[in-house]
RNA sequence: GCGCCCAUAGUUCAACUGGAUAGAACGUUGGAUUCCGGUUCCAAAGGUUGGAGGUUCAAGUCCUCCUGGGCGCACCA
């Protein structure tokens, strides 16, 4: 409906000269009294003209040309609110459209052609997923996939370190475990890994070598095994949520490929970095940072500034038009730095999007279940997997705004009933399928011949509401919304059990029988391609 | 102390470049259903949008200050 204003406004135009330098904003009112699509535009012009807002709405309503098929009526409102009116008969247009595009409907080719990469989860291999995590893999994920439903062609990332600190303490821990099987109890350090994974990988190595490595530095086959196990741990954990990367990418390889010598050698002659107390400073205070930081320690070691902004360098130069970066609200202070970085060495930084989310809190019986990593007491995401299964994880994860702090129910997450919109929805998917078996056994098939007798309210508000689909896809997408899509089916299937209440299919005049049938089937399918946006499962029965 | 984010109904959250009477779910209370799935539907009550100023024809939304919370302030990542 948008699209049909906004071009119909743009052959106005060239009647309304003043209408060139506006661009239109069309809304869907809350109060149906206000039509199905409003445009403050009168208003806006209004300051600009130094005109009668209402005045301006009538001079640009009279320059409309309007097709009575598609537009029944338009009214000025209020201070100035323009408000259009859709002929039902249109509005049944949409069916025919869905039945047609089936799992396309939706989907739009706006950024066909164009390369996009989302780093997301980027966890080192130092223990298993948590739910934090969790709120960033299925975040990720989720606007992977809704840039894809706009035209992108998106690579998933994960950039990964094993090298550094956390990984020796790592290989350490694993070997005080490995030594206290045989027989060697040492006081285990506080700052190492206490988590029961530890102690399995530790047990798998006794297994399979006995005691022969008793001797053997913490860096080699404890550190490597280490490695190994937990990142298939992550990997069999992240595909269980159906979460599969194309790529995962090694801060390691910076270093073999020169990458971060080249970068340093950069700062150096550009003259971006100096050298004080035996470290080598980035002048970042200079880029219009908060103050200078090392990229080089005294030791001779890189900070993590250096090798980020090498790897950010690689998105740029693998030619990506969009670079989406995930993370958790723990990094909001490091990536100005990288940022202030790469924009010193002229790349377009506006390339970059980074996406911040809050963290996530556990409830259980409404109170909030206390997590530190070091005393391994987290819930993994493995665990809430277990315990809610993946659909209720992935809807959860995407249902609120990552602005805002999420609680995580446990309680509602198990429940199998209205309350919990997972089902709400799923059920609204299944209970179409339960009609099409229904209505085949009573004869009756789908058809668009005469959608025209869907003249209903409740019929009308969920053609209007499949209306919307399409634009409220390209909105979250291009702002990585996830949780307006999950608000959007709600309402949608609230809608759909309204219409299946008073609506009835069975027992009514075959015509509009197999015209309701036909609508049936549209709300399912945009269900469907929502739930599949969001990862989630739609089932023909439950 | 400094930086980023947040504060909306009993609870969890929405509110589309600032728009019309701030919406929904759950919970609570009351009601419907001889039905194509009782995992459904309808209705009611529930709000000074944390507080105080300001900008605007119009502020939950923008600005300033205050209060309360999360995260971060390393030659850790």
């Amino acid at each position: 409906m948008k699209n049909i204003l906004t071009e119909l406004f743009r052959t106005t135009s060239d009647r309304l000269e003043y209408l060139k330098d506006v661009n239109p904003i069309f809304n869907v009112p809350g109060n149906q009294e206000h039509g199905d699509i409003s445009t403050n535009m009168a208003m806006l012009l209004a300051k600009q003209l130094k005109r009668n807002p209402r005045e301006i709405a009538g001079e640009i309503i009279n320059n409309l040309i309007i097709d009575p098929k598609v537009i029944l009526k338009v009214e000025i409102a209020g201070p100035g609110f323009i408000n259009f009116y859709f002929n039902p008969e249109f509005l049944t247009a949409i069916i025919p459209d869905i039945l047609d595009k089936k799992e396309n409907f939706g989907r739009s080719d706006k950024y066909k052609g164009k390369k996009a990469t989302v780093e997301f989860v980027s966890a080192n291999p130092t223990g298993p997923l948590t739910v934090g995590h969790g709120r960033n893999a299925v975040f990720g994920d989720t606007v992977t996939n809704m840039l894809e439903w706009t035209g992108y062609s998106v690579d998933r990332e994960y950039y990964f370190n094993n090298a550094g600190r956390q990984m020796r303490v790592l290989g350490q821990s694993v070997k005080y475990r490995y030594l206290e099987i045989l027989g060697q109890e040492e006081q285990f350090p506080d700052d190492h890994y206490q988590g029961a994974y530890i102690k399995d990988i530790a047990a798998k190595l006794y297994t399979e070598y006995g005691d022969t490595l008793e001797n053997e530095p913490a860096e080699g086959r404890f550190k490597e095994t280490a490695e190994k196990e937990i990142f298939q741990d992550i990997e069999g954990t992240l595909a269980r949520i159906g979460i599969n990367f194309q790529s995962y990418f090694n801060e390691n390889s910076l270093y073999e490929e020169g990458k971060i010598k080249e970068l340093l050698e950069i700062f150096k002659q550009k003259n971006l970095s100096y050298e004080k107390d035996n470290a080598i400073w980035l002048k970042l205070e200079e880029l219009g940072n908060d103050k200078d930081k090392v990229i080089v320690k005294s030791t001779g070691e890189p900070t993590y500034r250096l090798p980020d902004i090498a790897y950010h360098r690689t998105k740029f130069e693998r030619n990506y038009d969009l670079i989406v970066d995930v993370f958790g609200s723990d990094h909001n202070a490091t990536y100005p730095d990288v940022m202030a970085g790469l924009k010193s060495l002229g790349y377009e930084t506006q390339k970059i999007k980074v996406l911040i989310h809050q963290f996530v809190t556990i409830m259980d019986k409404g109170q909030a279940v206390k997590m530190s990593t070091r005393k391994a007491n987290f819930i993994t995401l493995d665990e809430l997997i277990d315990e809610v299964g993946s659909d209720v994880v992935r809807y959860f994860f995407n249902m609120r705004s990552i602005v805002s702090h999420l609680n995580f129910d446990l309680v509602l997450a198990k429940t199998q009933s209205d309350e919990n919109p997972v089902f709400y929805l799923q059920y609204a998917h299944a209970r179409v399928s339960s009609i099409l078996k229904m209505t085949k056994e009573n004869g009756l098939e789908c058809s668009s011949e005469n959608l025209n007798l869907l003249t209903g309210a409740e019929e009308q508000s969920l053609l209007k509401k499949l209306h919307q689909f399409s634009a409220e896809m390209l909105y979250d997408s291009e702002n990585f919304e996830s949780h307006r899509i999950t608000a959007y089916l709600e309402e949608l299937a609230g809608l759909f059990h309204r219409f299946y209440t008073n609506c009835r299919i069975i027992g009514v005049e075959k015509k509009l029988a197999e015209a309701r049938i036909a609508l049936s089937i549209a709300v399912q399918t945009v269900i469907k391609n929502g739930l599949t946006v969001l990862g989630v499962n739609a089932p023909d029965r439950m």
